[in-house]
DNA sequence: CCGCTCATGTAACTGGTTACATGATTTA
DNA sequence: TAAATCATGTAACCAGTTACATGAGCGG
């Protein structure tokens, strides 16, 4: 079972009973771009969590429109709960590809002012993020999912995490001249 | 052009003149897992790289042992230098993916000591990163090469935010109860 | 001489992507 | 009544992956 899977198992266990439809514009609208909640990875996927019996699905038809409603199943369930307990795989634990970071390897090749540029545009689309990321953790609050904004405020810290590194490299190369 | 073809272009820069194995290599023992260093995903793009005039080839025989040493050209060098000045695209500061967060979204689904188990394997598997990024730093600088240490002092941030956010949890499910 | 590293590549596969096709329902 | 949203899917594509094949050079 992939993360995607899992992932959409988890979101059906939140929605649920739920279409492909819904569980796929969670992806689009989630300010995280890793899936993107493309129609041909969603629906296929679901197709098969529900072939797979992790899934089950009851065909709701009002008048000549058709919907398949997704409900999680026991045996869903219990592959989410073993999902989220020990162990990990290392993978899981392992540091993210930040297209920042990977630029930043290369900035010997930039001069002083093109560096302060590189330095500043980070700072600005990373700060950015936050009100979009704070906006969130709100949605969740209000919804009342603990959890979801718990974790939605995980890549609050992230940011944070990036911006602290961006003022960092600037005190550095201040010191390095 | 594709961040993997330019992150190669910067370690053609770094490394170069040098084979498209070393290359491979440098994907190969990064603490990074985003692309695994692949000879199928390497050789190819080394080469596109190469006949799109971003690299320069020399063929170097010695006794019969042919290997190919690749170099920047001025063209590669500027291709490098407008990726790392802005604008940058928005997608360079979006929130990463991390599997562990994703997970967390489900919390809700354990119990009060399976959470915690959780908890406790998040802290551990994160923490256990610390030391192998730090020496990895302290590879870089005993290298001389102060960027790709600045770099890669950013994971050492994302790793400690993501430590923090867990530590987070735990004082908030405290306080819930 | 055995196993490891250096070195170059190809072939089949995979897990997604974009784009397209279709049609009902809702809203401005 | 036009446009947006809900809803379900397929087809072509793509950027990677794993696995395989081949062979030279080198250290124990």
């Amino acid at each position: 079972m992939s993360d995607l899977e899992l992932t959409i198992l988890g979101i059906v266990w939140k929605k649920g009973p739920c279409t492909s439809y819904v569980v796929a514009r969670e992806f689009v609208t989630s300010p995280s771009s890793h899936w993107s909640g493309s129609a041909g990875a969603i629906y296929p996927a679901v197709q098969r969590l529900a072939r797979r019996r992790y899934l089950k699905a009851e065909k709701e038809s009002d008048r000549g429109r058709t919907r398949r409603l997704y409900t999680i199943t026991e045996r869903g369930l219990e592959a989410l709960r073993q999902w989220l307990l020990p162990p990990f795989p290392d993978s899981a634990a392992q540091i993210t590809f930040d297209p920042i970071r990977t630029r930043a390897y290369f900035l010997a090749l930039l001069g002083r002012d093109q560096r302060k540029a590189f330095l500043d545009e980070a700072e600005e689309k990373l700060g950015a993020q936050i009100p979009v990321l704070r906006a969130e953790c709100e949605r969740y609050r209000r919804a009342g999912d603990s959890f979801s904004e718990i974790a939605m405020s995980g890549a609050l810290f992230e940011i944070e995490g990036r911006l602290e590194w961006i003022r960092a490299i600037r005190n550095k190369l201040v010191d390095l001249g």
